[in-house]
DNA sequence: AACATTAATCGTAATATTGCAATATAATAA
DNA sequence: TTATTATATTGCAATATTACGATTAATGTT
């Protein structure tokens, strides 16, 4: 159906399946790779930077603000966006309780 | 389109991106989180714990195996599913290196 | 004011994902 | 052999995502 059960799960794995859904396209690794690199940005350097029409990256820019990742500052006819320090540092937390997780390593039945 | 153009983007993009994606549902964050926990499964009890019909359970199972989070070893009627510890170990490794990304903390533009 | 520049929004087409009923497959039990 | 049990596969409907042309909105420039 294409539609996600959340209410299924706990807030906990309805967190990290939505961090994890901004990471899972190559173009918003990219710009958030870009802005980390240049630590300022403007959306018309990201149409040239990636290749994609700017409908497509102001679209995807849409989801990173969505998710606070990023934040854009209106300067003149542009507008600059960033990395949010904050946010990106709790979505790390999070992912990392996730990731770091360690096995007990006694389970005999797939070794 | 829903047709992401993967080759405009570096192998490390794509690559994180495919990893993210598995992430990007939380009953796949479930499957996992479960497995990390009791250290050896079977199918049947992913059924019963996290309350989607067996063949979704089994999808997302495809898809964890598909990227080598998980192997599955076939014990009588059962298949036991586990961590693929080696992999999970590279794989957070490649994330890391993403998550892990300093800023200078010399943009001016959005502080 | 008239035009240029920059980014957001709208509309739409194409593809992907999610979920499940029905069915198939495979191993074991009776 | 005939159930039974456990998981995979198929087929399909519904929703989501991706991409972009066309347009709009907002600001800056001449």
């Amino acid at each position: 159906m294409g539609l996600t059960k959340s209410e299924m799960f706990t807030e906990e794995q309805n967190e990290i399946s939505n961090i994890a859904k901004v990471f899972g396209h190559p173009a918003r690794v990219a710009i958030l790779q870009h802005l980390f690199k240049i630590d300022t940005c403007i959306c018309g350097d990201l149409v040239n930077e990636i290749g994609l029409a700017q409908p497509t990256i102001s679209q995807h820019l849409k989801e990173l603000k969505k998710t606070g990742l990023i934040k854009g500052n209106i300067t003149g006819t542009s507008v600059c966006y960033c990395i949010d320090k904050a946010n990106w540092s709790a979505m790390k937390k999070t992912l990392h309780l996730f990731l770091d997780q360690d096995l007990q390593d006694n389970n005999t039945c797939c070794s």
